[in-house]
DNA sequence: CTTATTTAGTTACCATGATAACTATTCAGG
DNA sequence: CCTGAATAGTTATCATGGTAACTAAATAAG
């Protein structure tokens, strides 16, 4: 997360230009810009799944195992895989997701640490049900952004 | 933050095109772009404002009070007009840097509860040694990104 | 002035992120 | 097989984010 609300103006980046050196100004901009951007949005996600009792990250983790073509489960490690977080915070979030049955394991049988992890049909329902309106979310966020990039971007 | 490596191909998010809507695919892609690269960056700033043992939010309040013209310090309520925190984050991240003496509070006299935060001199040699590598950061992630546009998808 | 309301900031508590250290299972070498 | 190394996942601990409830100071109403 970016907390900066008002980012700063071109002469305020220029007037560090000796920090940022020559034709880096732009860039900086655009990325303070991009962080600030990713930061509401996030946000106003989080916001979104928290009314249905999930954090974003119980979400992505319901949606991979969703989206798996041919499969209907993964295992732990496959899930790491596809989530960039560290091992205890994936750990913890799968338990949490067990507790309330989202999520179901069942051993695997090959390997002893193994579990396969499915949607329960409670998760599949909450996914389903959180689908909808975390697209529009996005969307409605997307077209807002485009319609005033000049409030947005006082430097360009 | 958000934490999903691979984002989702053009036909996994045209499959669910009946939750997405019409049109809805290109703005959803780019939206997931977006957060994703924001996340990557984010991440990267916080390991380099780490070794300073910044907190990123720590860092943008020395920030905000160091480009603030015209005056050397700025008041608590200023600070949290400027940043987009809880307030009992702010209370907490401002005492932390009182505690390190990054920060100085001094009694305003005509408003009992305000006090008026510095950077004091270790606080802005701590900025200054930072603001050159993180914009540094900053430029190098750009400059990485419009590369190699083709792997993911540009959202501007 | 005195009291009530509003506002600002803090305290208490919880969820989620990280790293380091531990444990348990698999795999490789003898 | 059996032992040691590698790997996967968990536990313990801490930092940082949030909301709700509290407190203290300024301000408004009488």
């Amino acid at each position: 997360m970016f907390f900066l609300k008002e980012l700063p103006s071109q002469e305020m980046i220029r007037s560090y230009g000796h920090l940022i050196g020559p034709d880096g100004e732009t860039a900086v901009a655009e990325a303070l810009t991009m962080m600030r951007d990713a930061s509401l949005l996030v946000r106003s996600i989080e916001r979104y799944l928290a009314a249905a009792k999930l954090s974003q990250l119980q979400f992505l983790i319901l949606m991979v195992i969703h989206r798996e073509p041919a499969r209907d489960y993964l295992y732990h490690g496959e899930i790491a895989a596809r989530l960039d977080v560290s091992k205890p915070v994936l750990t913890r979030a799968i338990q949490t997701l067990l507790q309330s049955d989202l999520l179901q394991a069942t051993q695997d049988g090959e390997d002893r640490r193994a579990k396969r992890l499915r949607l329960g049909p409670a998760g599949e329902a909450v996914l389903l049900a959180q689908l909808p309106g975390y697209y529009a979310l996005i969307r409605e966020f997307m077209a807002a952004r485009e319609v005033k990039p000049g409030t947005r971007q006082p430097w360009t």
